[in-house]
DNA sequence: CATTACATGTAAGACGTTACATGATTAT
DNA sequence: ATAATCATGTAACGTCTTACATGTAATG
């Protein structure tokens, strides 16, 4: 149930649209948390059901008109108390680790180009959250006291890169063994 | 849909029961993919039905029989097909990453309990990942030339060891950036 | 002329979680 | 006695994905 807890901290950041919000899911917050926009505006509309957020029509010209929405008092309660909640330590789920165990029971070889591919999805992501710490946090444009909100944001973003690396070092130890079978060996 | 495909691959590497599959699940096939009893009984009768497993009654003594489920051909042909198939490297979902974006609209120094939380547990799982990589990769005991099927088990074990590694070395970053703001910095 | 961006939604079905339910055996 | 392990399930509910549905404006 973290969706509208990560729909309250967006929010919090920086009111929006359901639009607006599916665009960062796809950036920023979806780094560490992904939805579609279908289950955005299902879980908006909930929310401002259960007067967890205000919502303002915003006419626009040229466009069609939005629904801002911004966090409204019992949205920050209950934020607040989900914060002092203890959350376990969340489980993983790997579609690419079943497939290797499942390669003993098929072609090992077939799966290279699986594993390239995916080394190159990772290699984009990470140049990407570089370029995103560089412009954020560490290059000449980032504010030089960085607030507390800045911080965190900075600490989970280097979450993100440490992550992309780890997995890319783990991919190409994946790819040598998958050769190493090939081999014969 | 890949808990149909992590099953054919338990089952491949060893048929047992719906109880049997649910203890892999929190062990071993478990590092990488989830899944409680329910749901597990709820696949298997599915996929009993639709011809990819077989059932044995296995009749027990002082215990409850059990059926023991192993994977028919039609089994290996749907998992071989999906492991030709490309997939998406998986989106991520970290609860604990929202948190520490929203305590920037909290108290930043309330999250330390739980990231130290978070990091023992995850201290845990190394030791357990390690002391598994020992008992059948690395020890004595492990067999001298591993065949195809064990090299693999043993690099997607690396990955989670990598994984828990790289994870605890952020949980101690995201540490010292929450001492550092509770310092008042 | 086609595509991308902006903007919001519905519906069906698959998947996952939590709670409930039962019952024997083994270990403390 | 109590708890843990073995063993299998149902029911209710909530979440997530995929496909469908519509329409304007700007960009190439």
């Amino acid at each position: 149930m973290a969706l509208e807890h990560a729909i309250l901290v967006s929010l919090l950041e920086k009111p929006g649209s359901g639009y607006e919000l599916a665009r960062r899911f796809e950036r920023s917050i979806g780094y560490f948390w992904t939805a579609t926009h279908q289950q955005i505006y299902r879980v908006l509309k909930r929310m401002e059901a259960d007067g967890l957020l205000d919502v303002r029509e915003v006419p626009q010209q040229g466009r069609p008109d939005k629904k801002e929405y911004s966090v409204a008092t019992p949205g920050r309660t209950a934020l607040s108390q989900w914060l002092h909640e203890p959350i376990e330590p969340e489980s993983v789920r790997h579609d690419l680790a079943v497939k290797i165990r499942g390669a003993a029971f098929d072609d090992p070889a077939a799966l290279i180009r699986e594993v390239e591919r995916h080394h190159r999805a990772h290699s984009g992501r990470l140049a990407h959250y570089l370029a995103g710490e560089q412009r954020d946090f560490t290059g000449p444009e980032a504010p030089a006291p960085p607030d507390a909100g800045q911080e965190l944001q900075h600490v989970v973003l280097r979450g993100g890169i440490a992550y992309e690396r780890m997995t890319l070092a783990w991919l190409d130890d994946v790819l040598a063994t998958l050769h190493r079978l090939h081999a014969g060996h």
